[in-house]
DNA sequence: GATGAATGAGGATTCATTCAT
DNA sequence: GATGAATGAATCCTCATTCAT
């Protein structure tokens, strides 16, 4: 079908640009009209393709949050250990990162964490990928790979926890964001989750 | 007469007032009135005794995490086992959002996680609380306690990050808020991050 | 179509309305929705064209100053005598005021007098004005023409404030404002600046 | 009687405040706790003494105007010529400048050019003065000393803008304020009013 | 699809004024 | 007289959304 004109698809040219001004402004001090500067494009066309501000943040929300569920339901289908998964699943968050720093910060800043607006909103949404770690984690009980004095629904916050603090120490400029600060962030996480601290 | 009328600070009453309502409705979604109405005064008398609504949120914020801070520091200054003195942060973090879980919410939607306005203007505050625990998992790390295959720095955020993730699951009712559920928190930050779900 | 059908140019539909609406209330005194009201448009689409309600003013103020700067100019570059050069200018400020009263009204009440606000904002454009009848005086001092018992700069002050003092007349209604009274009042200007009271 | 406390005339001390904050804010931009802080008084104290800001205003512009009144009427009453009448008042109006430059300023800038204001308000005292000049140029046109080429009312208008504008000149900075400048404004004032530009 | 002028509800903030002490 | 906490009406400005072209 090859769609209105291959390339020029001004549906995403706003909402790539909505990532970039609600990772730079923030979603309440954004405008529309920012958005659809930074787009260049008109002030209505964002209401042609969205039916409000709300939607482009849904959508985008949706967009990402979806693939992301997609992965951990295929990692969890593998063969491997549970530790493998969890490396696997904070692979994958973090590679989101990497690749996209201004959606994942968007996010996490304003929607993972509202509990009043898009939080509330995507509860739904945003659980399910708790609930699949969570599937992990148990798994790995009853192989005896993990030990059952945590529960499997608090070590699921738990790892999500830690990555979403890593994420947010880059973007907060408190980690180091260098090179291979990521692969080692991913080690890290699932060093600390699967063995602890302690010697 | 009687000196001011004891008991009746009604910079008091409209501190407490704007946590209620901002942990009901969110710093952008209410409006000032909201809060004085809560407060059962006067619309002016909100800017009688702060500058903007902002200030507001900056008051209540300041004062707490300050409190925070001298708990952790004075944790930090006792002869004890680095898990103890995890397990004491913890429970002080804890124990505050069961006191007040209104305030603890606001604190960690509001600012902590606020990357494009509060968050950042706090990041000065919210980072020596970061450094505060890095110390203590260092001190660990220098008596064997702790290994040292995991920075002190990561260690501390991903520390910190389970903490924020439980009081995030109860604040969306994710987590079971039940009575001895704040005292298995506890042990269970300090089990995951000191032992590790690994057997 | 019809491209943007002619003649309705919003934005001087404001500030045609604005200029009324300053001359009736005055600037302090009323609402930018009174501007609106009078001019037939929605509250914001003042916002539209205007950063402020007092841009508007000052738009006022310069459209019709540069035009009057302008006419001062031309006037000087004549071949002729300066007191006719002074009539003239007296005379170009005096139809200036019996054209759209209203507007030179705004302009010395809100603009001209106002030294703690637009006043002093506009105080380079004011002074070009002074200059201007300044080098008229300079010129026929030079001539012969004038006297130089009074410097030239003190001079165009003179002649300046007495023709703004008969506006004041006319504004505050002290003065005749019938049919001939404005040429009369050229003739006053210049008779009394350039000939004196006395005999 | 010697009333309450010598020297500590508060109702004074808040007058003399609120020329000095009129002065530099203006009317409308300055607030009454400026007048208030200006003068180390309270809040309240400035409504014990006065109905309302206003009202503060309509003061110091009534004591200073009355004085003024009277210096005319006096010098009206001279048996001088009209020239030296017209020196002698246009003397008391720059030397009033001289010794309180914030006084005039506020008067000339939030009273007498103030025509939806404070000027319709005082709109009979204003004219009083103008009036009284008015005699001064008929006795002197009756005299012969004056021409009668321009009316009597219109020669007092032009005198009174010229005084006004040198002032304004010294308000907004334009005009040299130093040491001789008002007696030579006094010279140059009568000198053109009286004697005209033209050689 | 695309534009941007037009709309108007909404909310923060200011500040004159009152009044209990 | 003196204080300043308390009140709340008033108004500027923002900005999401609509709609005619």
């Amino acid at each position: 079908m090859a769609a209105t004109r291959p390339g020029i698809d001004k549906r995403r040219v706003i909402l790539d640009a909505a990532v970039r001004v609600f990772a730079r402004q923030g979603f309440h001090t954004c405008r529309v009209s920012d958005i659809a500067d930074e787009a260049g494009v008109a002030y209505g066309l964002v209401y042609h393709y969205f039916q409000s501000k709300d939607e482009v943040l849904d959508t985008l929300f949706l967009e990402r949050w979806n693939i992301l569920l997609d992965a951990i339901r295929e990692i969890d289908g593998r063969e491997s250990p549970g530790r493998d998964k969890l490396r696997a699943v904070a692979g994958f968050i973090i590679d989101s990162y990497r690749h996209d720093p201004d959606l994942m910060k968007v996010i996490i800043v304003e929607v993972t964490r509202a509990a009043n607006s898009f939080g509330a909103a995507h509860l739904g949404k945003i659980t399910e990928a708790y609930r699949q770690i969570q599937g992990i984690v148990e798994q790995g009980q009853r192989n005896g790979e993990f030990r059952d004095t945590v529960t499997a629904e608090f070590a699921a916050m738990a790892f999500y926890g830690v990555i979403e603090q890593v994420l947010t120490g880059w973007i907060f400029g408190l980690l180091d964001e260098g090179d291979d600060a990521s692969e080692l962030a991913k080690d890290y996480v699932v060093e600390t989750i699967c063995r602890g601290l302690e010697t």
